[in-house]
DNA sequence: CGATCCATGTAAGTTGTTACATGATTCG
DNA sequence: CGAATCATGTAACAACTTACATGGATCG
């Protein structure tokens, strides 16, 4: 998958390793990330496979870069991906979730204590949707990719929505605790 | 993480790679997953590490078991991670928000039935955790573990309010497909 | 009589994480 | 003057997936 989102970024225009690395970590992040390492790797791949070419570009008071660029056989596979419906739910792995899980091994302070934490990081992560992210969109759309925008903002939304939801049930749970005669 | 999975279970009585299996495809499988042939390494693994230890039972109309049994270490270690606040948020990966955020170089009506399938699953899905999880909880419940019922619809809860707000989400966008002007 | 359940395991491959290594430039 | 930015890469390890292999029992 981490394939598609690097060859999805090339569509954009040509960006080197280093350049994907922050697009990821600026936009998709909240829904696909990777490590510098790992894209590297992939880039290899993709250029192995003929969906990328790169060049070096040598510079004098930088490292050189390597830049990549979409090829036709490239933009055929993302298209490609694009296109086709995802026919399932993808699978999340949340590892408050498993402990929540497993809490009644915990202290009820210590739990409790554990999901006002989880709280605070999540109402956090939704000042920076509300805010950081908004703006991002709004400067990035008007630069360039109007059409991109529209989904951009999509997923936004979802990341907004997601924390909210977090938040509201944390506090659900925390009732729950409340009412209980232990 | 799936580590502490298997020693969470294991807390609940003595079990098999087999029975670990069951119970997280039945009740942990919506905030983690892990396949068969990991669940046997982790386990042998856990073993090495003296967290667990096994015993093959001999099966003559079937094959034979190995149990596994939580040892003092193993219940220390499970009970530290337990009691061990969360930092972070956790990261999730969704190949259909991805697929989403790159949609610009979709066609909208192909966009629009994707989505229409995305609510669909989720419809089920949520008809999933309203009927048979909650049905799983009260009898699991009711046949011992009484304490540990709270913390199990907890996580049930997350699962309904995800996928209504999922539903929600795609609802939000159809809306947002409507109202451009293309 | 074919599918599913029970029950374990190996092998090969892919993906992802952490750490190491380099080195000039720019910013606070 | 120390930290961050730019920019690439390798190496080792850990985690996860997919496929293969076995074989009786039971259920529809």
């Amino acid at each position: 998958m981490l394939k598609y989102a690097l060859l999805g970024f090339l569509t954009y225009g040509d960006m080197t390793g280093y350049d994907l690395k922050q697009n990821l970590d600026h936009s998709t992040q909240f829904f696909w990330q990777a490590e510098q390492s790992q894209i590297y790797r992939t880039l290899k791949g993709l250029e192995a496979d003929g969906l990328v070419t790169s060049q070096v570009e040598e510079q004098d008071d930088r490292p050189n870069k390597r830049i990549y660029h979409l090829t036709e056989a490239g933009h055929v596979d993302f298209h490609n991906w694009v296109s086709t419906p995802t026919q399932d739910i993808s699978l999340h792995k949340d590892a408050f979730l498993l402990k929540v899980f497993f809490s009644a091994e915990n202290d009820r302070d210590e739990f409790r204590a554990q999901l006002l934490l989880q709280r605070r990081l999540h109402e956090r992560q939704a000042d920076l949707y509300r805010e950081d992210i908004a703006k991002l969109i709004q400067v990035a759309s008007t630069e360039h990719n109007k059409q991109a925008a529209l989904f951009w903002e999509a997923t936004r939304r979802f990341g907004e929505r997601y924390t909210q939801m977090y938040i509201a049930w944390i506090n659900d749970v925390l009732d729950m605790l409340d009412n209980t005669t232990d």
